[in-house]
DNA sequence: CCTTGGAATTGGTCTGACATCTTAGCATTT
DNA sequence: AAATGCTAAGATGTCAGACCAATTCCAAGG
């Protein structure tokens, strides 16, 4: 039986679910109607505590959980800035990935690139607008410029895959592939680095966009299936 | 105020000597050398505390990062506990996903699905071992024993898609789709409860063993579409 | 105008304390 | 002997205060 106990306060201070959770979801909450942006700085730790009312140490703790996440940067002395625009409605995708050696790594992320990036441009083959085309267009023609005059083509040739992801309509695709992009640069971006993959893989960037000009999915497919191949072959030649 | 930063590099200097990195790294290499398992509990706080030579506050953010990449569980009173196993080897790819409405969602988790799971089947057609093959015919035959007894075949539908997932001898694509599968739990779940779900991509899965039985990629990839068909059938019925 | 120094700000860490929850062990009762 | 109830130990959750280190800002001085 519960007798009205007076010792206690009938308010409690929440303490039913992790009070952790709430300061997360609080802190997304301060980004979406901040409407901050990324590269925008969050308020001090000092602030914060007292703007929510708890300890710094629990802000801590939520900012290492953003900070986990990637969505948050925090500089000594300087700050926190953010790095993607969070909401309560984003979600997170934790992938944790236990890697072997090297080249399996490299052929193990590629077979998965294979099948999203196959995807993503038949996708974008079917859903592509006309502006859309336009944009990719644009891109292209940037990287032959720019791989005619200095050989290689880094920078515009990933402008124009995420013109295409872009395309799709499906901001999933774009979020996975620049997501694999940035955590595995530091092992395929090296190959794209060679002139010899620029030179290779050239032609099929313009039959890929005349893919999905035409409106051709299988096609697209087939086109991009060409340009993973030169990867394989570069990752094989590279870890020989 | 500061100007507005170009661009944001894609790979940036990390800060010097980061201690919170250390301890991150030393965490992960104890789980490593004490061959912890999934379900282990770690030692207390205070334990690592003096073990690490640290003070509990930066082993609390270190098991913070862990918990916000899905690694670790904290149960108040009671302990932290490893949910996968991690070493310093362990690669974290954080994906962050700004969702709009319940059926975009579905939708566009699904294009990304047909992309990764109809290459996982194509390349499970290709490096299957005999020794797969059983497997995936044992999960098979559970499944639909199963579902004519119940009319119901959740877990066991799981169970055999991962049996092909592992004969694809790529680790990725298992921890991709699974942790897809668990994040969008809420949302993609629920069709898969429907018995009108099991009963009309029953068929399916039959003959997409035969598929990767026969070595026969493309033919495994068109029954894996078939079935997301009727995956995709459900989502438009759902959310209408 | 530019440089330079110091003060203010901010994140990083440590210590100590208390609250709350879980669990295991002991004592009691049945 | 088995089931039950209670207490105490141990664990995480939280707060407070202090200090350190790095950065930023601004005013004094060249």
């Amino acid at each position: 039986m519960k007798a009205p106990s007076s010792d206690r306060p009938i308010i409690r201070p929440l303490p039913a679910i992790d009070r952790a959770r709430q300061v997360t979801d609080a802190l997304a909450d301060y980004v979406q109607s901040a409407r901050l942006k990324a590269g925008d700085r969050l308020p001090a730790e000092r602030e914060l505590m007292s703007a929510l009312m708890v300890g710094r140490s629990t802000i801590r703790e939520a900012i290492r959980h953003f900070q986990a996440l990637g969505v948050i940067e925090t500089r000594k002395g300087s700050g926190t800035y953010l790095l993607k625009p969070v909401s309560k409605a984003t979600i997170h995708m934790p992938l944790s990935l236990d890697t072997g050696h090297l080249r399996d790594v490299l052929l193990q992320t590629l077979e998965v690139r294979r099948g999203i990036e196959c995807e993503a441009c038949m996708v974008a083959a079917r859903k592509r607008t006309d502006k859309d085309l336009i944009l990719i267009e644009q891109n292209l023609d940037a990287m032959e410029r720019v791989h005619i005059s200095k050989g290689t083509s880094g920078p515009e040739d990933l402008a124009f895959h995420l013109a295409i992801y872009d395309a799709t309509h499906n901001p999933l695709f774009r979020q996975l592939l620049e997501q694999m992009r940035e955590t595995f640069w530091q092992f395929w971006e090296h190959p794209f680095e060679r002139e010899d993959f620029a030179r290779r893989s050239f032609p099929f960037h313009r039959t890929l966009y005349n893919a999905i000009a035409a409106r051709n999915a299988e096609a697209a497919r087939e086109e991009t299936l060409k340009i993973l191949e030169v990867v394989e072959e570069d990752i094989k030649e590279m870890s020989k």
